[in-house]
DNA sequence: GCTTCATTTCGATAGTTCTCGAAATATCTA
DNA sequence: TAGATATTTCGAGAACTATCGAAATGAAGC
């Protein structure tokens, strides 16, 4: 991962409702929510999620998909794992902390 | 770790300069650099690095520490560790994807 | 094709962040 | 205490970000 991505991940991130916009997206998995119940479930206006959930988009840590009237988003967890290996292995102690790290939507748990 | 300390962690390192600063005192290790170091590895001006600075360590990312007439900065490891602790855990799949992830400024390498 | 529903784009406003020179502060040496 | 060195704080300007109502777009159903 460019450290350039990395910028734009961490500061779509660096932000109270979307973090907290991803942290639903992340737990409803797979399915996905509509724009419409994350604003509702984040109690903002459609406009100002709108502007959120276009900002994670863009820095590629979500992804859009139209269902029928809505528009359904879902976590993008390769960038997630993306990201987070770019800070074990740059952020963290010279050398990874862990190495292999791996986030997916199924329970297998990739530990060593 | 707080959410709110995390969106703090997050917007510090969400940033060219900060970040290329963060992670030129994770090389360093303990000892650490003194800011006029950082300015000349990043090419900035002094002022405008002491500004960077201040964020990071606002953020609890960084340590300062005087030595003679220098500052010295060096990366908070136990800091970045709930950083990466907190996006595996609440912005990963649901439940952690690695659980007990540790950064040290030693080499132990702590994989199960 | 008109209506309804879901969502985005626009526009205006307020607030925050970045940048960097100049001035101020702190430390050391003699 | 004067002079040099290392760094921060101040101040002002430009650029970006967040907010939200109102208007526009896109899809579905009758």
């Amino acid at each position: 991962m460019h450290a350039n991505t990395v910028i734009r991940a961490l500061g779509a991130l660096a932000q109270e409702h979307r973090l907290a916009a991803f942290r639903a997206l992340v737990q409803a998995g797979a399915d996905g929510l509509s724009a419409g119940a994350i604003a509702e479930k984040l109690q903002l206006p459609n406009s100002s999620l709108s502007f959120h959930l276009a900002q994670l988009t863009n820095a590629g840590l979500i992804l859009q998909e139209r269902r029928g009237r809505s528009l359904i988003y879902s976590a993008d967890y390769a960038a997630m794992n993306g990201l987070i290996g770019y800070l074990m292995e740059n952020c963290c102690a010279g050398a990874a902390c862990t190495p292999d790290v791996t986030c997916s939507l199924s329970e297998e748990r990739n530990v060593a």
